[in-house]
DNA sequence: AACTTCTATGACCCTACATGCATAAAGCCC
DNA sequence: GGGCTTTATGCATGTAGGGTCATAGAAGTT
């Protein structure tokens, strides 16, 4: 759709760089391009809005220990089937989670590491700013 | 790539590390701690729910160009003052921007390179998503 | 086939929140 | 002080989406 950012042979400076399990991701565009537009706005939002909602978060966590059956979400997670289940429908229309069949049952898996990167990024945030209050709050 | 395979002794996840503008991030829970508590979970959703909305990423990526005043932002994103202003009241109170005052204006900047690395990571996911789908469509 | 188990989905209610309007509050100038 | 400009906020509205219940659909068993 509207990510068709396909790759300028201009002068590239690679301004910024972000190593990611041993491959770099290089982000050219950290200067350059102004402001991303509306499609992929849109789209960066609805990612995020992804990972706004409590309840799918734990589910990417508790899948992110391993495969999982629905029966077995529920009774950790405690929420009711049908709720799980368009959870589990919307993460894997966005490809977040896969599943398999075994038998009548469907066997969840995450498909991918960004979410735990995300939530660890966001994670080592939130831990440097309530520090940065506790030193505040000491120091006067 | 390396011939050397790790062994294979242990299926153990080696301390997950992240390395983003040249310090790393040591991720050491991602095998060790089962799942995030209900606490963390519910202020990592709502970290992702400010950026799950198109106008305050749009805002975001607006102030990542440089400190702008609102003024010029109610010119470039065509969004009412009120809009603007509860937004970016939100987005200060999270503390990805801060503003001070010129005059009667208000100044504000971004804060934090964090909301950067994490669109070009996730941008970095949608783009692989496309490129995943177009070589599908010309295989078959 | 019928019966059982497991998952997806339509219908529904309800809360949260974006968005706009009008206005208050804060700061400058006279 | 009174105007003027800029930003914040209370109120109202519309709507997207979480959450539940009931039910349809899919797969297995006998």
């Amino acid at each position: 759709m509207g990510l068709t950012d396909t790759p300028k042979s201009a002068p590239r400076q690679p301004t910024h760089r972000l190593l990611v399990h041993n491959s770099y991701v290089v982000i050219e565009q950290a200067v350059s391009s102004p402001v991303p537009g509306p499609q992929l706005l849109e789209e960066l939002s609805q990612f995020f809005r992804l990972l706004s909602e409590p309840a799918r978060l734990q589910l990417l966590c508790e899948l992110k220990q391993g495969p999982c059956d629905v029966a077995s979400l529920i009774e950790s997670t405690g929420f009711s089937q049908s709720h799980i289940s368009r959870q589990l429908g919307q993460l894997q229309r966005a490809g977040l989670v896969s599943c398999e069949r075994d038998g009548v049952r469907l066997i969840y898996k995450a498909d991918d590491r960004l979410v735990d990167d995300l939530c660890a990024l966001v994670q080592n945030r939130l831990r440097q700013r309530l520090q940065a209050q506790l030193a505040e709050l000491q120091s006067v």
